[in-house]
DNA sequence: GTATTATGACTGACCAGTCAGTATTGTAGC
DNA sequence: GCTACAATACTGACTGGTCAGTCATAATAC
């Protein structure tokens, strides 16, 4: 217990410490530091002093470009999810509604079921009662809008006559629902081994299955659709 | 800023302070204290001291009946989940399986929607990785006992030709998703707001109206089950 | 030379946990 | 009943360690 918390390799090289650098990559260096030592220890129980040396730079250095602590986990927050986001937004969309519903699908999966997901996802829940803007900020970007991009999709596969359209409303809610607390569940080692979540593909399609049963028209057994076609 | 952080009025009449009170009466009070205080802050920001004030103790007394501040917050945990766990399994088993399902499923979504819950899975959520068997207390108390004992009335149902055989298979996993999601995106105001999440037994209707379309047998549209029935 | 960036020893606030001391209850002897 | 004494519950001022944030100094860039 007298040697660091933080098991990371330490520092490998991100140049010449004493050498400047442009902000950006300094802030960089400290954002990337500080998501491996809080998703670690969480917000409280992660020193500066880790996340300084996980960026191969001194203390002081960090309060060169971020106020204090509190600010630098707000960011760190605020920039792993835009990243993910943006990176995750250029994919075209698709005229043929089934296909689109699918593409979406997909990508939010990929979102959710990311290392970094879980992870951002507890820490933001953590820190709730002390920062309620952040939880806000996260539930708006994250849940909210990915709800909202489904439903579209959803509704134009009712439109279609490729699913009910008395199950339309809320269904954006439902999918939702079932495709973040796989996610997590597959995050948890405990529940993930009990009933074997291991494979993401796998558990996918069973969501999607589940989804698309309720969803089919009242009479009619569509062919079963799989997202994962090459 | 000055003040105390705990707003939560102050010892009403505990019995006066400085008197003897059995062991049992002191600890729940201490246990009790240390919910309210620890789901307004989580468990580093809170301090003793703040518990032993809600509970109307000293600081020392707490650690005559618990070794230190983590004890006091596994026990404060397992305790609260227990209580709750024993509370609600006093309910008779229904020998008709759709009103044993609906039996169960109702037990656990008033489980689930105690403000008392989404509370426990945030604080235990948040020290993940600091205190990882309560995790697995937790998982397996909770999410993978329900999902054992949905999964059990699901079984009663099929066998009695009321679900479909093909969805059975992880369908308790999806059913618990879906009112395990819902519950906590109810208790997060930003997402319970922008979509209408208020009423807990409209929530309930509309995921239990998912669940059976998804459940239905194939060609077959069995009338609307309602789980409040009078 | 001067402006900018980086450093890390230092400070001051904070708080978990301790313990010497005080209050309360129980009971034994009268 | 009353007093004396022991046993135990409770108290809160204090200590020792921790760490966020500061700032005088040093290094580097131009």
């Amino acid at each position: 217990m007298t040697d660091s918390s933080v098991t990371i390799a330490e520092v490998a090289d991100k140049g010449d410490t004493r050498t400047r650098r442009p902000a950006e990559e300094r802030e960089a260096q400290i954002i990337e530091a500080a998501f491996t030592a809080f998703a670690a220890s969480g917000l409280d129980e992660t020193r500066l002093e880790d996340i300084a040396r996980l960026a191969g730079v001194a203390k002081g250095t960090i309060y060169i470009y971020f106020p204090n602590k509190e600010a630098l986990f707000r960011e760190m927050i605020r920039r792993t999810v835009v990243a993910r986001l943006d990176a995750l937004e250029g994919t075209p969309h698709d005229p043929d509604a089934l296909a689109d519903f699918n593409r979406v699908v997909r990508t939010y999966w990929s979102y959710v079921n990311d290392p970094h997901f879980p992870v951002l996802y507890r820490l933001v829940s953590s820190v709730l009662p002390r920062l309620p803007e952040l939880q806000q900020f996260f539930a708006e970007r994250v849940s909210l809008r990915w709800q909202r991009l489904l439903q579209g999709c959803i509704d134009a596969c009712v439109a279609d006559g490729l699913f009910d359209a008395a199950q339309a409303t809320d269904s954006a809610r439902m999918l939702h629902a079932l495709m973040m607390q796989h996610a997590l569940m597959r995050a948890n080692p405990t529940i993930c081994n009990a009933i074997r979540l291991q494979d993401a593909h796998a558990v996918l399609d069973r969501v999607l299955a589940f989804f698309h049963a309720a969803m089919r028209p009242t009479g009619h057994t569509p062919a079963q659709q799989n997202v994962h076609a090459h």
